[in-house]
DNA sequence: CGGCGGCTTGAAAGGCATCAACATAAGTGG
DNA sequence: CCACTTATGTTGATGCCTTTCAAGCCGCCG
C-alpha cells in the first residue's frame, strides 16, 4: 500500500467531493493511498479512525465464519464511501481487500466530524447517502437466483454507469464472490448469467457486460416472468 | 390514529433518550401518537416531515411488487426509530404499519437537525445507530432457512430483551409476515419452529417462544450444525 | 357461535447446491 | 516470451431442500 499523487480531475463525482472541498477552506489535506489487486485497505477489528473515498477501483468487505467459510458482505465502488459501518463498534467489523488497483482518499473521521458540526449543508449531504444506505441491497431476500442476480446487475448498472448513455461495464468481482455475496452458488452464477445471455437480455464475455434489454432485466428483477 | 398523554418512565431506555432531554432544555415538547393493529402509520410515497420512536409495540415497512406480492421490508421494535430511510427521496419509500396496538413518539426532522447541529454528543449518538443498521439484517443471505430464522431469533432477543437474565418473549410479527422478511414460505417457517422446538433449542406455543439453548442457536445460525 | 385469518402437516414438484470433470484465463518464473 | 501453475468459469448429473398445492386445525374477533 503506498500514497499517490493528488489528482482532483475525478473528485467532481466524488460523493463526499463537498467535504474536500471545505476541507480545503480549514487548510486540511486529504491523503490518496494506492492498493494492489487483493491487497487488504483494513483487517476486522483493526481499530476505526479512517473513512475511505474510492476514487477508482473496487473494494469487497468479507467475513469467515466458524466453518472457515468466507462471506461477501459489502461491495464498495468509485465515488462511494467506505467506512461507515465501523463507527459503531470503533473497530471494523470486515477485512476490505482491493478487487483491482484501487486508490482512496483518506478521511480522518476526528476531522470528519469537525466539519460535520461547522457545515450544515455538509452534515444533510452525509446524512442523504446513509439514509440512501439503509434500503440498498434490497434484492438479498428476494427468492430467485435470476431476481436476485438480475436485481444485482441492475444495481452495479447504476453505480458503475455514470455517463447516461453508457449500457456496458467491466464486473468488477468473481463469480465466486457474486455468489457469497448473494447467498448462491459459483456454478449457479454462473448457469443465470449464460440464460441471460442467451435470452439476449445481456451480452456477456470475459466479465464484459452490456445491457441488451433492460426493461426485460427489471421485470426479470421483479419476478414478472419466468 | 390519536395522541397520548406524555408518560416518560419508558423513556430511559430509548434509543434517543438525549434528543428528548435536549428538546426539553430547548422548550420543546414531543408529541405521542397512539396506533392501533394493522393500522398504517406512513403510507409509501408520504412526504417525510418526522421520525418516529417506538415507545412500545412494533412496527412493519412493506411494499408490494409488479405481480401484487407483499414483501415486508423492516421491522421497528420498542425503542427503535423508525424514518431514517426516508430522508434520502423526501418521502417514506414503503407503508408502515403497526403489528400491534404501538405507541411513537413523533419527533420533527427539522427540530432533529437543529439539535445535530447545536448538541456535538446528540450527532454522535446518531451517528453511532446508523452505523449499527448498516449491517444489521446480515442473515438475510444466508443459505439454508434454519441459519436464517435461527440469526432471526437471536437477532429480535437481542433487541427484545432488554433486562438480562430473561430468555422468554412474544413474536410480535406472523408467520407470513417473517418468510416475507427472509424470503422464506409460510410452510417453511412453521416447520423450521417445529424442529427447533422439538429439538428442544427453543420452545414455543402461541408465539410465546423462551430460548432454552442459546448457545446451539447461535451455532445453527453459523452453519455450524445440521 | 360462526367465520376468517393464521398455523400445521403431508405429498409432490422444482430449483438450487453439490460433486466431478473439463475449459479457459490469469499469474509466475525461467 | 513461453511453459507451467493456479485461479476462475463452464457444463452435466444427482440429490436435497424449499416451494407449492391441498387439506385440516386452531384461535380470535365480531
Amino acid at each position: 500500500m503506498s500514497y499517490a499523487e493528488n489528482d482532483k480531475s475525478q473528485c467532481i463525482q466524488c460523493s463526499l467531493a463537498t467535504f474536500c472541498a471545505y476541507s480545503e477552506k480549514h487548510g486540511i489535506e486529504t491523503k490518496r493511498r494506492v492498493i494492489k489487486p487483493k491487497e487488504t485497505l483494513q483487517f476486522a477489528h483493526d481499530k476505526f479512525t479512517n473513512l475511505y473515498v474510492i476514487e477508482s477501483g473496487a473494494l469487497k468487505t468479507h467475513e469467515t465464519d466458524l466453518m472457515g467459510n468466507e462471506f461477501i458482505r459489502g461491495l464498495y465502488l468509485k465515488h462511494e464511501v467506505y467506512g461507515y459501518e465501523a463507527i459503531y463498534k470503533g473497530q471494523y467489523p470486515f477485512s476490505s481487500d482491493a478487487l483491482t488497483k484501487t486508490i482512496v482518499c483518506e478521511i480522518s473521521y476526528q476531522h470528519f466530524l469537525t466539519l460535520l458540526h461547522s457545515e450544515p449543508a455538509f452534515l444533510g449531504r452525509v446524512l442523504y447517502l446513509l439514509s440512501q444506505q439503509l434500503t440498498a441491497r434490497y434484492y438479498l431476500n428476494r427468492l430467485s437466483a435470476q431476481q436476485k442476480l438480475s436485481a444485482f446487475i441492475l444495481d452495479l448498472s447504476a453505480r458503475l454507469l455514470t455517463k447516461e448513455p453508457h449500457l456496458d461495464f467491466l464486473l468488477p468481482i468473481s463469480y465466486r464472490d457474486i455468489g457469497s455475496y448473494l447467498g448462491l452458488a459459483t456454478e449457479t452464477v454462473s448457469r443465470v448469467f449464460s440464460k441471460l445471455s442467451k435470452n439476449n437480455i445481456i451480452s456477456i464475455q470475459n466479465k464484459h457486460i452490456y445491457l441488451l434489454d433492460s426493461h426485460r432485466l427489471r421485470l426479470l428483477a421483479e419476478g414478472a416472468m419466468p
